[in-house]
RNA sequence: UGGGGUGUCGCCAAGCGGUAAGGCACGGGUCUUUGGAACCCGCAUUCGGAGGUUCGAAUCCUCCCACCCCAGCCA
């Protein structure tokens, strides 16, 4: 039990490699894959995939391929090469030599493709497409054999010859694989094999203009690699015989196809084709806008790849459909940012606070640790003096029962400073509203605690007025209003986008020390929650995003006693 | 009377014939110079339903019900 820590969470396909090692079904190997098409970002549905596949090979010591599924040049594009990669080591994994494409085989598929017709197992097919959606069927009625089915081997070859050599327009043929026109399974309905398209392709240019699909590419590129264990989501299930038909006819290494169950999460949406309508119809900034389930903008956010393999292992992995609850990837994240990350003061919404028996032109250097949790991260000096800065939510005129932060007459403390009480609000005249607040301060709590051992209830984070650096503070909620976007009124998923998801502060005012914070670092901004600098930071003014807030019990009786009080 | 899957706490998820792990959420408490963190306690007499086999069933059998996926020359 020494090592439980280390022991990952059972599951079944842990299960079979565990088992398979154990009856050297592969001979003790263990070689898996993480196949992205490169049409797009990778999110955090991807991520569990790729913690999957990474995971189980480094585990049993094996290795995990990064191969490019790029078979269809009309949708597939560097970008997305490049950022799928970047994504997947910013994620903390190592393909070493193990990096290939799909496109690198399409000599050999071609080979595999001419033995199968050879065979007589696949035939060039003339029907257009609406003729082979036809012929096909449906899911209740058996397809029809097509006229083309029959024909010879030379001629087949012939055909398949010229489809390659380009004497075709897009469209015209294509190659089926012969297998079964009446099978309850659509999948092995004579599915097509090569298509014709003359298209550049982002790795081989011009050299072809027929490209395999993905059933036949697939279990080929499997089998070439000598993956053991090919790891896919649950759509792929019906696909199974084919990738199984294709290497059994073609009488090569085959690997076991295993599904799983792809990652939902609640309030969020996840296909790649209402991701890309949500930048593209601009109600995001973009891929890496940090409310996208992308990697690439939770990254942005300020998201750690710890915590998002620490999410991928806690959710567990099966079979059946599941949506998992948001709140525990922001568990995720505030476990292991607490730990990790440095504590800042950040005022949000400024209230100024005067004190009045503070010396004019006197500035002190309080101490502050960086991280309670982890005493080697050091302490710093904050600076401290007479007109400071203080949360509009921390003050109250008329402090319901149970808030005991700052209210007239009351004494609470300053982080690292001085215990404070409220002797005067100042109100603008048309308005009423609060614009400064008079406050004493006792000179003997410096540090935070008095030597007469006198308590107060709250500690509020400050910033020194004359020392603040202004900037502008991002807040994220989620970006869709109900658990699961589109399926609860029945409608589209777009009417359910939250209005509030990003709401923009400006003027906010943060410690000194925060001038140094460089992009992407996160800092806990005491009792607020966590917050990464921005790449649209200025150096004259930081940006920064919140990913987390902490948990705010403070909030939670609020929402309580609104409740009872409606 | 097409095929393939899945049903265990509000959300995930272990369990593989011996009498329901764990996490999140939620509720209560301790502690606290973050109403944070940490820590403690509580939270399925019951496993989609109904029968059956067995000394014993979430686990085996039968039937039923619900939900998901498949009719791209996408992956």
């Amino acid at each position: 039990m020494a090592n439980q820590e280390l022991t990952q969470a059972p599951n079944f396909i842990r299960a079979i490699v565990e088992e398979d090692i154990k009856t050297g079904k592969w001979g003790g190997r263990v070689v898996t894959r993480f196949p992205p098409e490169p049409n797009g970002y990778l999110h955090i549905g991807h991520a569990k995939s790729i913690c999957l596949n990474f995971g189980i090979a480094a585990e049993y010591g094996g290795t995990c391929h990064l191969r490019f599924d790029d078979t269809n040049p009309t949708k597939e594009e560097v970008e997305y090469v490049q950022s799928i990669q970047e994504d997947v080591k910013w994620l903390g994994f190592d393909w070493g030599e193990h990096l290939y494409y799909a496109s690198d085989y399409f000599e050999q598929l071609y080979d595999c493709a001419v033995r199968l017709i050879k065979k007589g197992s696949a035939y060039v097919c003339d029907l257009s497409p609406e003729e082979i959606r036809e012929y096909r069927g449906t899911l209740t009625k058996p397809g029809r054999e097509s006229p083309y089915r029959n024909r010879s081997v030379e001629e087949n070859l012939d055909l398949f010859a010229r489809m390659r050599a380009g004497e075709f327009p897009d469209g015209a043929r294509v190659l089926r694989a012969k297998i079964d026109m009446a099978s309850g399974n659509i999948n092995l309905r004579d599915p097509v094999m090569y298509r014709i398209l003359h298209a550049h392709h982002h790795r081989t240019g011009d050299k072809w203009c027929i490209y395999p699909l993905y059933d036949f590419t697939h279990c080929i590129s499997d089998s070439i690699e000598r993956i053991t264990h090919s790891i896919c989501t649950l759509e792929f299930e019906d696909h199974r015989p084919l990738y199984d038909w294709f290497l059994d006819e073609l009488q090569v290494y085959h690997p076991q196809q295993i599904e799983f169950a792809r990652l939902n999460l609640t309030y969020t949406v996840m296909s790649k084709r209402k991701l890309v309508a949500l930048v593209v119809e601009g109600h995001v900034r973009g891929w890496d806008d940090p409310r996208m389930p992308t990697i690439s903008g939770m990254r942005r956010r300020g998201f750690s790849p710890q915590s998002i393999r620490k999410f991928c292992e806690v959710i567990g992995l099966a079979k059946r459909n599941s949506t998992v609850d948001v709140a525990l990837l922001e568990h995720c994240v505030r476990e292991d940012l607490n730990r990790c990350v440095p504590r800042a003061m950040a005022v949000l919404r400024p209230l100024r606070v005067v004190l009045v028996n503070y010396p004019e032109d006197q500035v002190e250097q309080l101490e502050a640790v960086n991280n309670p949790e982890d005493p080697s991260m050091g302490t710093r000096r904050v600076p401290f003096s007479k007109v400071l800065y203080i949360e509009r939510d921390d003050f109250r005129e008329d402090p319901p029962k149970q808030f005991y932060r700052l209210s007239l007459g009351r004494e609470v403390r300053l982080r690292y400073g001085y215990y404070i009480t409220c002797v005067g609000v100042v109100k603008d005249e048309h308005s009423g509203e609060v614009t400064e607040l008079h406050c004493t301060y006792d000179p003997e709590t410096r540090g935070g605690s008095s030597p007469d051992g006198r308590k107060v209830k709250a500690t509020l984070h400050w910033v020194s007025a004359a020392h603040a650096i202004e900037a502008e503070v991002r807040l994220y909620e989620h970006l869709f209003l109900v658990p699961n976007p589109g399926e609860e009124r029945g409608g589209d998923f777009k009417e359910d986008l939250n209005p509030k998801s990003l709401v923009v502060l400006d003027g906010c005012m943060v410690e000194p020390a925060l001038g140094d914070a460089r992009v992407g670092s996160v800092y806990q901004f005491e009792r607020q929650g966590y917050f990464c600098l921005d790449p649209d930071s200025s150096p004259s003014k930081p940006v920064f995003n919140r990913t987390a807030t902490l948990r705010d019990t403070w909030a939670k009786i609020e929402k309580g006693m609104q409740r009872s009080s409606s």
